[in-house]
DNA sequence: AACGCCTGTTGCACAGAGTGCAACGGGCCT
DNA sequence: AGGCCCGTTGCACTCTGTGCAACAGGCGTT
């Protein structure tokens, strides 16, 4: 609704996908040069952009900090985190708190799997909402016509053979979610990695987060994986319990 | 440069603090609640705030996915991240990579402690710069007489009784590290912390990021501690290399 | 139940702020 | 040395952002 901070902020996913100098950064906004030096210059005294060594801007270290900040912020992470670590401790597989956020799901926490992993922390990243586990969860707890017009604004990307196809498939299967309580994702997203996910709720009763067991084929079976499944819901349970204020926890910090 | 990017940019770090309502935002940025709006929304248009059910804004998901994304393309980073692991490996504590920017300094990499630590990831968050072992390495390497504008502007907290304690008794300790090409932090940040750190350089020589092993007394003492260096400089010296392009590596994305 | 308050929202007229242009300057390659 | 390319600056024009005042809706109070 701001043209200047509107081509101010489009700058930075620009930058994003890498470093740019002045005149790559005008042109791709279709402004002039003197305009997107201003923008830049704007971003740079606030320490979201960058000047590297070779004059082109990058995304600057104030981003990092502030996300930084509003993560820990989130007192459901806060809340959930021990739960998380113990829950990987009983069952040594990767463990994943997401929250949902404007028809985005986001992974707020993780702990990793004791297996050796190379996938580094993509906490922060946006999750395959059509077939993760945690984002059937998520969206299964949305109102019947919110859920419809985000199901059919959804892409479906066909991962694998095994991934949701189309809109109609992926209500059903938030109708079934909804229905059970929790998700599965059997290999939908990389083909040889299983999850089980499981609603954390507010003290209104609506879904406030998710959490999720993964583990790859060559770890355990899906039906293994499946087993964890009175764990994982009894763990989200529990950080339901405090979330909604049910179980009385002492915090040190505001 | 530009007002009105200005104050858009500067509802971030307000908002970082904790959710505000609209009437919040607009005292506090001098501006009426109109102009705040819309500034917010524009904000809201490019997710990175968000309005949560109680109509109050908070930061948004997009801020994460952001960092996420420019954090990733780090190649120093990278680089770097094998080297972190095996470090680990070999002596099980803390590790860190750390990069200078804007006057400040902040971790891009982290591979926890193999003993149980309660810290979460504080990758993105600014540094401690007067007394981290990591600030002091990238701050020796700057040209002297950035190192006193740098070293004057700083405050000094006293975090503890080991921290430096002004700016001179700073500079004189960087001289020290650009010296003998590694630093140290004994209990200057956390009285029982410790932490050793050498440098990354870049093909033109210059320090380009830092690297740290943290523990705290309970596990090793500081003698123990810095029997570690040679370790910690080889393994720094390794990612220097390969950074540099001196070490050829055979890389899968541009 | 009706009132009044508080917060978010809209339309509008004014002018201040952002814009593009053109000219300058410095570094790098030819 | 010359020419080219990129970043930078000053300026006049006008478009865009601004504050105001009035509206709307929710909530607590009397």
């Amino acid at each position: 609704m701001s043209q200047t901070v509107d081509r101010a902020l489009s700058i930075l996913p620009l930058l994003a996908e890498g470093p740019a100098d002045l005149g790559q950064v005008a042109d791709r906004l279709g402004v002039h040069k003197s305009t997107a030096l201003r923008l830049l210059r704007t971003l740079l005294e606030h320490g979201l952009v960058y000047r590297q060594s070779d004059q082109r801007y990058r995304l600057g270290a104030r981003l990092f900090a502030l996300a930084q900040e509003a993560m820990e912020s989130l007192d459901i992470r806060e809340i959930a985190h021990p739960h998380l670590v113990r829950l990987n401790q009983q069952c040594g597989h990767t463990v994943h708190l997401a929250v949902h956020e404007e028809d985005e799901v986001l992974y707020i926490d993780k702990v990793d799997s004791r297996y050796p992993v190379r996938m580094y922390s993509r906490i922060g990243r946006p999750v395959a909402v059509t077939v993760a586990a945690v984002a059937k969860v998520l969206l299964a707890d949305l109102p019947e016509p919110e859920r419809r017009a985000v199901a059919e604004k959804l892409d479906y990307p066909p991962y694998t053979p095994r991934s949701t196809p189309h809109a109609s498939a992926f209500l059903d299967e938030l109708a079934a979610v909804r229905e059970q309580g929790w998700a599965a994702d059997l290999g939908g997203h990389e083909e040889s990695v299983n999850c089980v996910a499981a609603p954390v709720r507010g003290a209104d009763g609506r879904v406030a987060a998710a959490m999720s067991v993964s583990a790859p084929n060559v770890v355990v079976t899906a039906e293994e994986l499946l087993t964890l499944l009175p764990l994982v819901r009894s763990t989200a349970n529990a950080i339901s319990g405090e979330y909604s204020g049910r179980t009385p926890v002492e915090k040190a910090t505001a």
